[in-house]
DNA sequence: TCATTAGTTCGATAAAACTCGTACTTGGTC
DNA sequence: GACCAAGTACGAGTTTTATCGAACTAATGA
């Protein structure tokens, strides 16, 4: 997955998976400082890699790791993400 | 792994680790359609993430996955890369 | 309807990565 | 030594990717 050799990419599906209760997040929740239009870019290319799925409450499009989809195609890959230390 | 996110470099650690029965093969081996400083340029990269070495035979230098550090540092890395279905 | 807010699209620039020719080094052989 | 073969180092050109501003869309609420 060259999606996640990106390392603000990476550090978004990690939170996703670690810090989310199982809940969808916004862009905003995640607290970066970055332009919008650079957050979209990354978060358009997890979505186009199949790694997220995106719905809309309100005004916010709320992100969530597509786990099931991931552990059938890659099984074990959302493990490594979870253990990965960073470099 | 960033070093990963190269298809090239996917498919020589791909071939090193399914086709090379314990052995380590030089870069002729892979019959690789490159000219040979562009093949150097990816061994180092995989060489300088950690994911072979590389170890002089006469002329040739055989490269070789180093599967028990990567298995330590990214426990499932190596599966996953073996069960990889390209695209 | 108007203002606000979350996010997208577009386009331009900058940074990073890949490609490859040429020259060089190293090891082996005659 | 001269020669050849495997690989490296360097540099330049090309391609890909990231960054971000500005204009735009969609949803909400007053």
């Amino acid at each position: 997955m060259g999606a996640l050799a990106d390392p603000l990419r990476l550090t978004i599906v990690r939170k996703l998976m670690l810090e989310s209760e199982d809940y969808d997040h916004s862009c905003g929740w995640f607290g970066f400082d970055r332009p919008k239009s650079s957050l979209t870019h990354h978060f358009k290319a997890l979505r186009e890699a199949g790694l997220i799925r995106q719905r809309q409450y309100g005004l916010e499009r709320r992100s969530r790791v597509r786990t099931e989809d991931i552990n059938q195609r890659f099984p074990g890959l959302l493990d490594l993400v979870a253990h990965w230390h960073q470099d």
